[in-house]
DNA sequence: TCTTTGTTTGACCAACTGGTCAAATCAACG
DNA sequence: CGTTGATTTGACCAGTTGGTCAAACAAAGA
């Protein structure tokens, strides 16, 4: 019964998610406002408001846009593949996705730190089922020594850690290194961690 | 020639702080009012404001208070200590912080998640003149083959990483978990990666 | 062309924001 | 007690916020 979108449609949600996105991740749901987004989007406030119902409706249409697209890299992860290649090709995966989309990254991590008050939801379904299924696999490879002992939880939370970091807290990394680009040392690097660790 | 603080002075900046820090960590500056604060420490908003100048100066203050509370375990870093233990030490009492003092650790990610915008400066500044000093110290290790030769920058930025994480994504791991104390598995865990890395 | 449907806007609103100020109240000291 | 200085507050203000609405404007099919 709902209509196709018009092409028009199409064209101005997708300008507003994409604003959306820029002024979220960087100022927060409560940090942002309407006109920012809306001036971003090349749209006046009433305009931006026939296309979406509200601030929060934008917000998490990005969110959980943003949802699946996070844990692809994770899905990825195949229980018949070389364990170690595995884990560490999610590794690479995870830090491709915080070198191409940091503003995802910090808009999610935005939403963490405050207490994940729209998606606590989807943090204790969707992807708690997911890391206990790949947790299982991990745990899998550690008895059957293939890989090192290691907690596959806090493997995972170890991933998500180190490869994030560069983006959501890339101005203190860049302060820090004065590198143009960081990610240049954080790819070796990475690899010589999850690689020592894993060793049996 | 300025007086000293009376008694209620010292109460009520105190109360005004440590609501500050329970506000501003939950909801960043601009997510932030100062009709929270005022009611969290227990005063009204004139008075609040009686006792600091603008909400930017009560962020401030605690941005300034906490930078040197964040830096002290990495002064602690010996050069003359046995590197193994100091780099690990290093990490266990990072990871302690976020253990003690989560709602700083939100509060630091909130601002650096956003750009740093009020302490752009410190970072850098001193935090760069910091880690400088003890990645030479740690590139010093490494050449006498005392450690594995690995970038020191990304290893202060793991350890950073590593131990962060645990506070400012608490929700996301604890959704994830379902264990009532994250941190008795973080320590082991970050005890054994810290030590693989480091094998020569 | 006309009409219907989709799109855009200016004017507006109530609630909230950071911040001010004069007046009231309190604490302490002689 | 009385006085002085520190503390607290209610009333207030101008600017901003998310959101509404009727009316104007475009698109597209009949």
């Amino acid at each position: 019964m709902t209509k196709p979108p018009t092409r028009i449609q199409k064209r101005n949600r997708a300008a507003i998610l994409t604003a959306g996105l820029d002024v979220f991740s960087q100022f927060g749901f409560r940090g942002s406002t309407l006109d920012q987004i809306a001036t971003a989007a090349g749209l006046s406030k009433p305009n931006l408001l026939y296309y979406f119902p509200s601030k929060d409706a934008i917000y998490t249409a990005l969110l959980e846009r943003l949802l699946e697209t996070w844990l692809a890299p994770l899905h990825q992860m195949d229980e018949d593949g070389d364990p170690v290649a595995e884990i560490v090709g999610y590794a690479r995966r995870k830090l491709d996705m915080s070198r191409d989309y940091p503003r995802e990254s910090r808009l999610f991590a935005n939403e963490i730190v405050q207490g994940a008050p729209h998606i606590a939801s989807h943090l204790s379904g969707e992807l708690r089922v997911l890391v206990e299924e790949k947790a299982a696999i991990i745990k899998g490879w550690s008895r059957a020594g293939q890989i090192a002992d290691v907690d596959p939880h806090h493997l995972i939370f170890s991933i998500w850690a180190l490869t994030q970091h560069y983006a959501d807290f890339d101005v203190q990394v860049r302060a820090v290194l004065d590198t143009d680009d960081p990610f240049a040392g954080a790819g070796p690097f990475l690899d010589h961690v999850m690689r020592s660790i894993l060793r049996p």
